[in-house]
RNA sequence: GGGCAGCUAGCUCAGUUGGUUAGAGCGCUACGUUCACACCGUAGAGGUCACAGGUUCGAAUCCUGUGCUGCCCA
């Protein structure tokens, strides 16, 4: 029999594991048969399709880790298992990387590229993340249908897209309007207000005047608005002033009281001082104020400083009269709380913004100028006109564009946007019926709070990679023409848009033709938002619109694993449009993970250092340890917190990543001064320096437990010799003899544990089936087992009963354990296939074991194994063991050095342990001198009490009195007091009135217990005490 | 400003319907390598369960408030 290395080899069993799944493709899924249907269950997830735009980190290696082992799982036990994998095109994060890559290395813009250059570009881009997206989920083991791989822009979703937004458009779900846009002047498209950060930056508030036309004696010749962004006021259409601004100030008065009363006593000041100045308002501001309201109800109007235009004065509650002068001026092209204000109020829309940023011909003498170019202008020339009242400094909270870092100006545009009401509705009722379960069920209100505003979706996006939006626009026809031109096609339609021509949408490439009536057809050029083609991805990747056999078998898939910043974005979406395309929610159960934070709290991003490459990890400790520890991680409540430490290639040093540190290029070694490089590297002198991967101890559990697993087989392995293996639970009971205590209580243990896993992974507690898993594997079969089988097998009347047993045991952790370590069990198991090929476990049906563990059966042991007596007694043999332990271990016993010892136990207690005796004695090295319910010890031995049973250690000579009677004496103070608060508890107060009868007879039992121990305690100190020394 | 979550050992986290003498892993301390594994074994130390009130015979757990941290939405 070869002997096994003594530490498991990671690398080369991650290559060996690969090739044979790649080689059965074991890893994929065909649709049930006519005869399967009804017979064998289906499960079925997709992959939440990493986007393109760069490799994988640790936040996806945990998604990932996740829906492995749910799949893992389910193919053991028998589901057709499909994990559909791909990737996403992302549309704007991709581009943005791109054209931020061609401006950094050949100072060329997408314009000067052109689209069709750029686009080429980027699909190159695409191709190299894909091919290093996908490797890095083959390294972690992830076993998705390799050959169905799908890509959100490939040819069979770009058809589902097309159809979905033609069913969309007949339904007159899709409209086309203006609209307040988060305009990205770098990248020059509309941002979704969910790709928009906000970032205090240091501004100032200028406050300007304005004059009135034509004031009349009595009323305020001017007002003064202040502003951030002075350069808008070529955009003003109106100056805003509350309609009522004494009942304003009232409201806000009374709102502030409120407050105040309600305040604690160190806030009140603060809370005083505002209503102080509310009074002043009211006093200083308030006339002026009551004025200007009237002159707006007349009609009057102000003149714009620079350009000289007369606006109209308007009343509106968007002006605070509580706040700055009381008066707004009104950008409606530009701000989006002062567009509101313009449809209330019928007020012109004056756009005054270029697509790069610049300002236009509307801005007059400023046009040409880029925005900062034209602050610094306007604010000189208000200055120089003497417009200009007071400049404050103040912290500002600007909205920047994610993808680009540059602030973002609302910009008016023509986008196109999809109907939300009557889409959402459905998606609202299948969570609040419970049709769709979303786990753990508090983030349910985020995705029902969010979908319940039904804000339209704007799906335009003024990029080049993407879905093109399939319409086209044609002007001067009849609507008689396009029913001729597209007579008989059942993928064109068409509405009027509101100057007299048409959109003409559809799902094929393209129309077909070019004109109608030699009107051109000229198509959109925008690009729809990336996630409407992820939207579709649950039903686009099985085939849909085809009526497939992969889509009437997979879908609805089962369950969607994902992290909750998308469950708004992403999966409603997802529910809105499976729903609408083909009438099924796409999944019925939402699991959201956590999150993955570093030592500080932060979330970890390519952008802030932070990050660890999966493959850093997968390299240093492996694949296994990787998912051990995230499936560790994955609790309910909490996201991940992992401090992240550099590893020095040279000396293996650690060295914390710390916000210091995190951004370097090259970072020298501590301890012994080499220097290596990091993610960041970039010149060539960094570059050929060695990778100091990034990594976390909190890998270590799993890699420690790898091997763990792989020395337990060692020993199992070698201790084969000689053994037939057949039957192997028949082969551990034997034929008529009792079964051990050992072995029954394995047996016990497997099935109690395959519950317990079960049912963690059933309920997505992950976590809760890796701890169980690690605990059982290592404290119990290898601490507890393992041991026991040491005497066993050194004894021929005992032996091939615990080979069988350790071979069932051993077979059974593999297989529970396989979903979270696929790559170290697999190894393992082909090394018993090797060895004992003829082993029959009893839930293989009779069969052998499969050719590989990811195919091999799921263990079933029957309810029956489960014996609570069983495990309870073994419970006293493992205390009993501990208690010799520890005595040893405070007389500081040498660990060779045998002893004697004399086990003080109840009859039954006794007669369980008897046969364990030499267990007892091999594992403790100690010699039994008694085991009876009326042993005596040595008098002052040392003791000590553990379930019932006293155990007395004679240390003869070796014992230190005085120190053993010191710590005796402290454990019986320790004791005494907590008898007295127990006794307290009990007889006085009305404890035992009004708790339930079982609690308090628990506590009598444990007093009981406890006064019995202190007894004891007392008698072998007097003992000790009347040994010389004591 | 609104919503959600978290605060338990040096670190990272468990702790079920209230019944505890509050647990695990890592780290730390001591001892130990022919006998599967030092990526190991045995033992030990280490906690005012963020804070303040309340409910209860009994609170880490339930309620109210406060503080700090993170996330989501305006």
């Amino acid at each position: 029999m070869p002997e096994l290395p003594k530490h498991y080899d990671h690398r080369a069993a991650q290559a060996r594991c690969r090739l044979l799944w790649d080689a059965g493709r074991l890893w994929h899924a065909e649709p049930l048969t006519a005869e399967e249907q009804g017979r064998v269950p289906v499960f079925s997830i997709v992959i939440p399709p990493p986007n393109v735009t760069g490799a994988l980190h640790l936040g996806h290696a945990l998604n990932n880790t996740l829906q492995d082992v749910l799949v893992r799982t389910r193919r053991m036990q028998g589901h057709r298992t499909l994990w559909m994998p791909g990737t996403d095109h992302a549309g704007i994060a991709t581009q943005a990387v791109v054209e931020k890559r061609l401006l950094e290395e050949e100072r060329l813009s997408r314009h000067d590229l052109g689209r069709e250059k750029l686009v080429a570009r980027i699909w190159a881009w695409k191709e190299q993340y894909e091919r290093q997206i996908l490797g890095q989920l083959r390294d972690l083991g992830a076993s998705c249908d390799w050959d169905r791989t799908r890509f959100t822009l490939d040819d069979t979703c770009a058809l589902a897209v097309r159809t979905a937004f033609l069913g969309l458009f007949r339904r007159r779900l899709v409209r086309r309007g203006k609209r307040l846009v988060n305009w990205d002047t770098f990248l020059q498209t509309a941002v979704s207000d969910d790709e928009v950060f906000h970032e205090e930056v240091k501004g100032h508030f200028w406050h300007i005047r304005y004059d009135v036309v034509d004031p009349r004696p009595g009323e305020p010749a001017s007002v003064v608005v202040a502003t951030t962004r002075p350069e808008t006021l070529l955009g003003d259409t109106a100056v805003a002033v509350h309609p009522e601004p004494a009942r304003a100030l009232d409201a806000a008065e009374a709102a502030l009281v409120a407050k105040r009363d309600a305040a604690a006593a160190r806030e009140r000041p603060a809370l005083d001082a505002e209503l102080e100045s509310l009074a002043a308002r009211r006093r200083d501001l308030l006339p002026g104020l009551e004025a200007l309201a009237a002159m707006a109800a007349a009609g009057r109007r102000v003149r714009l400083p620079l350009v000289g235009r007369e606006i109209p004065l308007v009343a509106d509650e968007w002006a605070k009269p509580e706040m700055g002068s009381g008066c707004v001026k009104i950008t409606p092209a530009h701000d989006v709380n002062d567009h509101e204000v313009a449809k209330r109020r019928g007020l012109p829309m004056l756009n005054i913004l270029l697509p790069d940023g610049r300002l236009n011909d509307a801005a007059g003498p400023y046009a040409g100028l880029t925005i900062p170019k034209a602050r610094t202008k306007v604010v000189a020339d208000l200055e120089a006109a003497g417009a200009l009242v007071q400049v404050e400094d103040r912290l500002i909270e600007l909205a920047h564009s994610d993808r680009s870092k540059t602030p973002i100006e609302p910009f008016l545009a023509d986008q196109w946007f999809i109907r939300m009401d009557e889409l959402a509705e459905p998606a609202l009722e299948a969570v609040r019926s419970g049709q769709l379960k979303i786990v753990p069920e508090r983030y349910a209100k985020s995705y029902l709070d969010w979908l319940s505003e039904k804000r339209d979706w704007p799906v335009s996006r003024q990029l080049w990679w993407g879905h093109r939006i399939p319409i086209w626009h044609v002007e001067g026809v009849e609507e008689a023409a396009l029913g001729r031109a597209f007579a008989g096609r059942d993928d064109v339609a068409w509405q009027p848009d509101d100057a007299g021509g048409f959109f003409i949408c559809t799902s094929a490439e393209s129309l077909g033709i070019e004109a109608i009536d030699g009107r051109p057809l000229a198509q959109d050029p925008d690009v729809l938002d990336t996630w409407f083609s992820s939207a579709l991805w649950p039903h686009s990747t099985l085939g849909w619109p085809a009526a497939t056999p992969e889509l009437a078998c997979f879908y609805p898939g089962t369950a969607l694993v994902t992290s909750r910043d998308i469950l708004t974005l992403w999966v409603a979406r997802m529910v809105i449009m499976g729903i609408f395309d083909t009438g099924k929610l796409p999944f019925r159960e939402v699991s959201i993970h956590p999150k993955i934070l570093d030592r500080y709290g932060e979330t970890m991003s390519k952008s802030k250092g932070n990050g660890v490459d999966p493959l850093d990890v997968i390299d240093a400790l492996g694949a296994d340890a990787l998912r051990f520890g995230m499936a560790s991680l994955a609790t309910e409540t909490q996201d991940v917190r992992m401090p992240v430490e550099f590893q020095c290639p040279s000396c293996e040093a650690r060295l914390e990543q710390t916000t210091a540190n995190r951004m370097l290029r090259r970072i020298e070694c501590p301890k012994c001064r080499q220097p290596f490089r990091t993610q960041w590297a970039k010149d060539e002198a960094d570059l050929a320096l060695p990778r100091g991967p990034a990594l976390s101890e909190r890998f270590e559990a799993g890699r420690n437990f790898s091997n763990k697993l792989w020395n337990a087989t060692r020993f199992v392995l070698m201790n084969l010799e000689g053994f037939q293996a057949g039957d192997l639970l028949a082969q551990a009971r034997g034929a008529g003899a009792a079964a051990a205590l050992e072995d029954r209580w394995l047996e016990s243990r497997l099935a109690s544990v395959t519950r317990s896993v079960n049912a963690a992974t059933d309920g997505s507690r992950f976590a809760e089936a890796a701890g169980t898993l690690y605990a059982f594997a290592w404290d119990e079969f290898c601490s507890a087992y393992l041991e026991l089988c040491k005497a066993r097998l050194a004894d021929p009347a005992a032996r091939d009963r615990a080979q069988a047993m350790l071979l069932l045991g051993l077979d059974t952790i593999l297989r529970l354990l396989h979903p979270l370590m696929p790559f170290v069990t697999e190894e393992i198991w082909q090394h018993l296939r090797e060895v004992a090929p003829g082993r029959r476990l009893p839930w293989d049906g009779g069969q052998a074991p499969a050719d590989s563990i990811m195919v091999a059966r799921w263990p079933q042991p029957p309810a029956d194994w489960i014996d609570p007596v069983t495990e309870e007694r073994f419970r006293v043999f493992l205390d009993v063991i501990g208690a010799i332990r520890e005595i040893r271990s405070r007389q500081n016993v040498p660990p060779r050095k045998e002893v004697p010892v004399v086990l003080r136990a109840p009859a039954a207690t006794a007669g369980l342990l008897e046969p364990m005796r030499g267990a007892i004695e091999a594992m403790t090295a100690v010699t039994i001198r008694g085991l009876a319910p009326d042993a005596a010890g040595a008098p002052g031995a040392a003791t000590a009490t553990v379930a019932g049973v006293d155990v007395m250690v004679d240390l003869a000579d070796l014992i230190d009195v005085a120190a053993e009677a010191a710590r005796l004496e402290k454990e019986n103070e320790k004791l005494a007091g907590l008898v007295a608060a127990k006794r307290a508890k009990l007889e006085g107060g009305s404890f035992a009135a009004k708790a339930p009868a079982a609690v308090v007879e628990k506590e009598r039992a444990q007093l009981a217990e406890m006064e019995d121990r202190l007894a004891k305690g007392i008698q072998t100190l007097a003992g000790l005490r009347a040994r010389p020394g004591g």
